[in-house]
DNA sequence: TGCCATTAGATAGCGCGCTATTTAATATCG
DNA sequence: CGATATTAAATAGCGCGCTATCTAATGGCA
């Protein structure tokens, strides 16, 4: 194994393990933030992607729509929804028109709790001390990494 | 609320939630190459800092030491090394001069687990598909970043 | 020495996120 | 039409990673 083989080994390596504690660090100032909000950061983005997409038109996502836009599956969503359910954020039923499926839909609490969720992402900027430049340019190479990874 | 201000709030969700995923999407790649070895991601990761601080001297570490390294604490370490010893990886034991430590130390068979895990980061970054110089960018931003929340 | 604070690690309980499997409903095809 | 395949979601069980708490050992100080 030649040196550079061996830096490229090394390196990824501590990409990999900065990928993975730097989520935790970030999970970590996420849980503080949401704390008030009684709402975990996977909940949370779950309430994001119903905020985006079903508040105006009312239309209900299904479980594997709201899991394509978070790439999770059923067996995660599945206990998470019925956490959020059992908050009174959403509702959940089956399709009328395909029992198969279950139509999630936000709730009015569900849709008020939009409001004091705009303030979280301001106090997330704020932690992260970064400027908007720097950000994007990590934002782009995460998406590339993922895309590649998948 | 400005022009401004609106981008740096929504491209900030972009990144947290590009961090996120992307760590889970790698992840899953890591599962699938550790599982030859019968390790998880984050036994993986204990492994590798004994393996670089533990072989050659012998030294044991303890679990704050290991916690230092990886930003994990005991309740978290206490359980994933309880496994690493049932699988006879590793053995732990009290510290003689001062019982409230646990050293720990790689056992023969965790001793000889390197060298069939040093295929591993060579398969990762063959996942990966990037170059080492993206790489090292990436690397370095996550660092800067996880330096700034914590 | 005796009291109290500090420290290291362990434990309980919760919420992901996963694999593997199951259930029920729908689609497909002879 | 009926048998089979496919699909959507749910479930079981495991391993983190966390907060809060507990135990036991050590240190400090009058």
């Amino acid at each position: 194994m030649n040196d550079r083989t061996d830096t490229l080994l090394k390196l990824d390596l501590q990409v990999c393990f900065a990928l993975y504690s730097t989520n935790l660090a970030m999970a970590k100032v996420y849980r503080k933030l949401l704390r008030e909000l009684d709402l975990t950061y996977p909940q949370y983005l779950v309430m994001m992607v119903l905020w985006e997409e079903s508040t105006d038109s009312d239309a209900p996502l299904s479980v594997s729509r709201i899991g394509e836009r978070l790439f999770l599956d059923s067996a995660t969503l599945t206990p998470l929804l019925k956490r959020l359910e059992s908050a009174g954020l959403i509702a959940r039923r089956r399709a009328a028109d395909d029992e198969r499926r279950v139509e999630v839909r936000l709730t009015d609490p569900g849709r008020a709790l939009r409001e004091r969720a705009e303030a979280i992402p301001e106090a997330a900027a704020c932690a992260s001390q970064c400027e908007p430049e720097e950000l994007a340019a990590l934002k782009k190479q995460l998406d590339d990494l993922r895309q590649k990874l998948q």
